[in-house]
DNA sequence: ACTGGTTATGCACAACTCGACATATCGGCT
DNA sequence: AGCCGATATGTCGAGTTGTGCATAACCAGT
């Protein structure tokens, strides 16, 4: 039997909307809170800029919570940095989701690693 | 800031294959355990007998072992009846999954709650 | 005014997943 | 030998998700 490892897509929902934060909003916005740019962002994260500007307007639009402030224009192009708010955010969801990191390593020593023989 | 809920899909993983064993599959051979037959399992799980099929070979192929024991025709026209190894996989899983579960539920008030006012 | 780099947004296209459908095979019973 | 219902497997189409491309709007500085 081979060795295996545990995996864990984490995600916040609300009552209407799925994904309305996850590990990739929370890259996200670390990116942003990095490179100050959501273009910068994106690039950093490997993914297009058409869907790091979505995902960040969904999330803004499902929490109800400003995470970003966008500035356009300007002679550097424009910017985006964070709030109050998102840098509470990526605090949170990253103690949150190190808690059940944690959580599944255990539990996975305990419950599965006694099959693979 | 509205309600939330935390989710969370488990997996797990050999170093080649993504997805040997989760959720999908555990309830699998549950529903295989309760009814008998791999056709019958695909119903009352409501997907399609093609991907039930699909996901048990895939199962066993990337863990190596075999979860049940399929019988091809008789009067009956076949059955899948699961393994004693069947058996504690999901015994196992099933209590994996639920330490997941319960510790999400606590990372989620302790570490996000917090964030709704 | 003009420029340059960024945000903003629509749309067509590719990749992936899953479901529906179509067949083939199997083997106790009658 | 033929039947019947389940397993076995390929294939095509639909839905989803993300990418790429195109284009517009914006605005501090020169």
């Amino acid at each position: 039997m081979k060795r295996l490892n545990a995996k864990c897509k984490l995600w916040l929902s609300s009552k209407n909307i799925e994904g309305v934060f996850g590990d990739g909003k929370w890259r996200l916005l670390e990116a942003i809170d990095r490179t100050g740019s959501l273009r910068e962002a994106s690039k950093s994260l490997q993914i297009s800029y058409r869907k790091a500007w979505g995902d960040l307007n969904k999330a803004q639009d499902a929490l109800n919570v400003a995470l970003v402030e966008k500035q356009r224009g300007g002679n550097i192009g424009g910017k985006t940095t964070l709030t109050s708010e998102g840098k509470k955010w990526i605090e949170a969801y990253s103690k949150f989701r190190a808690d059940v990191e944690k959580a599944v390593g255990k539990a996975y020593e305990k419950r599965i690693e006694g099959l693979l023989k």
